[in-house]
DNA sequence: GTGGCCTCTGGAAACGGTTCCAGAAAAGTG
DNA sequence: CACTTTTCTGGAACCGTTTCCAGAGGCCAC
């Protein structure tokens, strides 16, 4: 049952040549005779032979191979960076390794493990919430990329200003006419959200606003939901609403159609990310678009670039700007 | 630079046991004296070796690596199905190479290639179009399991009847009292779509309705958007709309808002798959729900139970329950 | 004609583990 | 005490590929 795969040394056999010349047709690596290389050509056919790429990456150190660790897939934004990732990285044949943190260090550490592990090339990490020390000390000598994540100084990364976004979307709110804010902030751990909520609080600041509150959630549709209903169980509710991801802005919206509260007409409310759902909500969201396919698409090529050039000590930081999308949940009618 | 990694040869020299005494303490394969394997580890952990799975899948052929090949992350059933995959493989070590079919099929075979190239243990194949030969053909002798995709007789698989999910959102469209309908249709040649027309025209036949039109999406948003302006257009509109997916349904009711169409007062629409955001649009979606995460987690298990156990040449086939999900879309005022 | 440079080829080592084999020491058995 | 059996250990082959080394011709130049 167990048919044994073909290998070189049976292409090398049926031409009646050596492991090493059929090595050479295969890598075009020295001198073949055309006529050989034709005769292997043909015995590769046939034998419908394909090179095992485990022993491949056994020798030369090479499993064109990459490990993708995001937090997780069934977030729209997140499966966004990884379809970005994965149409890239076929292209120059390499696999994606996928993992979902659940925004957890010890699930990313765990992970890079197992990827150190399999040989991985290089690691893009998306959202992660591990310290700098933490960080190298799992990874080892793996290149890698950090998406939605500056640290400062050293390593490569790919982000929005989270900062700017997050005022971006306060400023709006202030602008439509808001004065009293609540704010739902993602995991305090995680720096996206906590660069979001400064921005906030920056807005808060500069207006010298001081009827604001500030909630905390997980990024989670449920996490929206839970403390939407606190919002407008007491009857009190604030006149803007920044949630620091779309999920939870449209838990937020969910519960305040069930308490009856109209947005934006009682309350405007605004997200972040820009993931497709926000156009089908009602009424559509507002919310700061990243551009999450682009962003994993920039990442994977910053990965490539330093493994084809790892003496390049130069830690590459590329900045998307994020960009205010006004919809229907922050149009007050005039 | 490139310093090399730790390997058992040296925490043999370490030691100063041979290779083979640490190899057996590493896997319990055999008698170890109690002191020497105290040693041996005490190395292991001051050298901080970790051993190199490509070598050890090199030799016992063993990769603790699957293949998951999925028409699109970005379309948030398939990020259900991978995560329910991907949660479920780490535990018993697998890591999850992720692979965006797009539905076509000379991609399909790349992929497969690519992966029997990498000696993946097994592979999941979900919502393939390739003909069974072709598939066979391309997957060799890889165990593999097929999600969404039925192949008479043969292949492990796991999926839902989709005819008669068909039949049951057209169903509840007529109960309702839709006389005249639309069927936006997926890719023609998706083993999905087709059954889901099948069971649209089953409920057509059984009561007789000629008034029907069918239209040939693509599974997208815009094909939806596109076909519902075609639709709306002629000011000629059905009663009743059964798209083949949530996606398209979503680009319809943008079509119908557009068009000033009322949903459901004056068409009534109905999906497919019940993915998450099918909860946030105006009016709230209804379709037909398929457990993507359960059967992505059952599909895996399937998997697992053939490479453990490769010789009970039992196909397992597991058919979940097409179950509708009726929402707002759908419900006429009285 | 002798030497040197291409072109082509095969042999063998190496990568980092696992596993089989054989032998030595220790322990048990009569 | 002689024997078998069990426990422990090292040596070596092996997995499938790449690559280094060396050698054999052929060709050209001097």
């Amino acid at each position: 049952m167990e048919k044994r795969a073909v290998t070189i040394k049976d292409v090398a056999r049926r031409v009646g040549v050596s492991v090493s010349t059929v090595s050479r047709v295969l890598n075009h690596s020295s001198y073949v005779s055309s006529e050989t290389e034709q005769l292997v050509l043909n015995a590769i056919e046939e034998l419908h032979f394909a090179p095992n790429q485990i022993a491949r990456g056994f020798v030369n150190k090479k499993t064109s191979t990459i490990g993708l660790i995001i937090p997780d897939v069934s977030n729209p934004f997140f499966s966004d960076v990884a379809r970005g990732v994965e149409d890239y990285a076929i292209i120059d044949g390499f696999a994606t390794i996928l993992c979902n943190s659940d925004w957890r260090s010890e699930r990313e550490a765990m992970y890079l493990d197992l990827l150190r592990g399999r040989w991985v090339e290089g690691v893009i990490i998306v959202g992660s919430r591990s310290s700098a020390a933490d960080l190298t000390r799992a990874i080892g000598s793996v290149p890698y990329v950090l998406v939605e994540r500056l640290m400062v100084g050293s390593a490569p990364s790919v982000w929005t200003d989270n900062r700017r976004g997050g005022a971006l979307a306060t400023s709006h709110l202030y602008e439509i006419g808001c004065r009293t804010f609540a704010h739902i902030s993602g995991p305090p751990d995680s720096p996206s959200a906590t660069e979001r909520r400064k921005g906030f609080l920056d807005v808060m600041r500069r207006e010298s606003v001081t009827a604001y509150e500030i909630f905390e959630g997980d990024y989670r549709v449920q996490s929206g939901l839970d403390i939407g209903q606190r919002i407008f169980a007491n009857g009190k509710a604030p006149e803007g609403i920044f949630a620091a991801n779309d999920l939870m802005a449209i838990g937020v919206m969910q519960a305040a159609a069930q308490a009856g509260v109209r947005i934006p007409e009682d309350v405007a409310v605004i997200g972040y990310d820009n993931i497709a759902p926000t156009d089908y909500t009602s009424p559509s969201l507002s919310t700061i678009d990243q551009p999450g396919y682009e962003m994993g698409r920039v990442a994977l090529s910053i990965l490539l670039k330093r493994l084809r050039e790892p003496h390049t000590a130069t830690a590459e930081q590329i900045e998307f700007e994020p960009r205010l999308m006004a919809r229907n949940s922050t149009r007050k009618a005039p």
